[in-house]
RNA sequence: CGCGGGGUGGAGCAGUCUGGUAGCUCGUCAGGCUCAUAACCUGAAGGCCGUGGGUUCAAAUCCCACCCCCGCAACCA
């Protein structure tokens, strides 16, 4: 019996075309996928949109659109990236399938009557172009005593508005318990802190409806109000795997293994979703992990700016697994990274160009030229010398490779694990050095000079097989140029087989 | 004293929990090789580990104070 995996992206707003950041979490949740596909296990991976909201509806107004239609067009871009991203989603759930909707208002009814959602008032200090309340914190005083808008820099109103409330505040105590006794549960380390102080400053009951504007799930039996967004979205992670519809399923699957997401909604998905799990009376999701950000040529990333990278243009440029690369190893997940130019043509000509691309080739090459496209036989034992033991053997750097790299992605370490890899990589780059096939062959030195060719190969092979989660095009490509059945399997001898030898992976980027 | 993170060779980072020759990638310089995408391999130079004080036989690592940078502060991946 295998075992089941669930992971989840967060659900993107739509109220933008998708970026570097969206791209991240959906590379590193495919990641992820794949990698437990590989390792045998039933997965599960879930992303989608985010519909509803005012930004949404003005965004569709301000376009003269039909608020439906303009979502729709939108999620096309989102969809069409992930598919150039080679994004292997299993389903794709958007907060306006109706499957969803249902649960939502299922749930806010669910919490209603049970007493966890009441009638209340909200009042704050709100700025009416900008349509936002604001924290007092956040608030500037002027000169008379005028408390102005952080954003817009105008005045701010003293408002109240008739709201349903959550109540938060009652689940502190149990969540603060459960973040303390789980280590796991809210990665990296500094996340888990920033959130437990949170808590620990106090929580208050949460505001769940809006009155402002009509784009989102009716609150039942009271049209004025639609739902908050962020308590329709969070419920999208147990709506898409049949929370009503299909029990059997939903028990399959729930809890989740993880929720990848941005570090900037943490806080949602580690306070107000757990709380409303604990209001249901489900169990938590094992790890909510908040990845880094990324800034661009050292600015922070913004659409005033114009500095926002596209990430389809990128790998429509320079190919999807390099992007692909380049996201996952240039920073570790769980910190801020910078985007450039310069650091991806360094990582792209060093890593890949170089080391990985110019291993395939040269290996190849002289498959080609000793062997006539016939990977050779080892003659005597595999065993030949230290070096070629070392770099083949399950108890040595290959072993080592396979072990660190899965051991690496289970604590989402990717950028480590990728180091592993590479570590691999580098050896067999040093083993033709040491062991230079050219000499063996002029000096008619056959048994070695097959060893070590067969070696080689078996290496590549067993580096295809690693890197296959993080660029699956590139794995495909190497097992084909090998003259392997691929995708996913280790085949236990290949001699015999004849290669193919093609193109470069990764042709250098002449600077 | 609102909360959290960080300051380590030219650049980017690891090491700090569990004190004891400061490590990696890129860059620079020198050499080697010719199978390969002018790729690959070897070696070298380069660091008073933000500042000051303390503990210790011994501090990048533990303690105290200070300086600087960044993020969050309840709809930004």
């Amino acid at each position: 019996m295998s075992k089941k995996y669930y992971l989840t992206t967060p659900l993107y707003y739509v109220n933008d075309i998708p970026h570097i950041g969206h791209a991240y979490t959906t590379v590193a949740a495919d990641v992820l996928a794949r990698y437990k596909r590989q390792l045998g296990c039933e997965v599960f991976f879930l992303t989608g949109t985010d519909e509803h909201g005012d930004k949404i509806w003005n965004a569709a107004k301000q376009k003269g659109q039909e608020t439906q239609l303009f979502v729709d067009e939108v999620v096309k871009g989102f969809k069409k990236a992930w598919e150039a991203l080679n994004i292997s989603y299993d389903a794709f759930i958007r907060t306006t399938d109706k499957k969803h909707e249902a649960v939502v208002q299922n749930v806010f009814h669910t919490l209603l009557s049970q007493g966890d959602i009441y009638k209340g008032e909200y009042e704050g200090w709100y700025c009416t172009p900008c349509e936002t309340y604001w924290a007092e914190l956040e608030l500037k005083d002027d000169i008379d005593g005028r408390k102005l808008c952080p954003d817009c820099g105008r005045a701010t109103d003293r408002l109240k508005e008739e709201t349903y409330f959550f109540k938060l505040s009652k689940y502190q105590d149990q969540l603060l318990n459960h973040i303390e006794s789980n280590d796991s549960f809210i990665q990296p380390a500094s996340r888990r802190n920033e959130i437990t102080q949170f808590i620990k400053q106090g929580l208050r009951d949460l505001s769940v409806t809006r009155t402002a504007f009509p784009w989102g799930v009716g609150v039942p039996d009271d049209p004025k109000h639609v739902v908050y967004v962020w308590f329709d979205a969070l419920l999208n992670y147990i709506s898409a795997i049949g929370y009503l519809d299909n029990k059997e399923e939903f028990n399959k699957l729930w809890p989740a293994d993880v929720h990848l997401m941005g570090k900037e909604i943490v806080r949602f998905h580690a306070v107000i979703w757990p709380a409303l799990l604990m209001a249901l009376n489900l169990p938590l999701p094992k790890v909510v992990f908040g990845h880094g950000w990324w800034t661009v040529e050292g600015k922070k990333m913004s659409k005033s700016k114009g500095n926002v990278v596209d990430p389809l243009a990128l790998s429509s440029e320079f190919g999807v697994d390099a992007v692909r690369y380049f996201l996952l190893r240039e920073v570790p997940f769980g910190t801020d990274g910078d985007f450039s130019m310069n650091a991806f043509i360094a990582r792209f000509n060093a890593d890949l160009a170089n080391d990985i691309g110019n291993l395939l080739s040269r290996t190849l090459t002289m498959v080609e030229k000793y062997y006539d496209k016939v990977i050779p036989s080892i003659p005597n034992e595999r065993n030949f010398d230290d070096l070629s033991n070392e770099l083949t053997s399950e108890s040595g750097l290959s072993g080592a490779a396979k072990h660190f790299r899965n051991k690496l992605i289970d604590q989402f370490a990717f950028s480590n694990a990728l180091e592993a890899i590479w570590r691999l990589i580098s050896k067999a780059n040093n083993y033709i050095e040491k062991e230079a096939p050219w000499k063996l062959a002029k000096a008619g030195e056959k048994d070695k000079l097959a060893a070590v060719m067969y070696n080689l190969c078996e290496a590549l092979q067993t580096i295809a097989y690693l890197i296959a989660p993080f660029m699956p095009a590139t794995a495909d490509k190497m097992w084909k140029q090998l003259g392997l059945s691929g995708p996913s399997s280790l085949e236990a001898k290949i001699d015999g087989i004849t290669i193919a030898k093609g193109e470069p992976l990764f042709p250098r980027i002449q600077k």
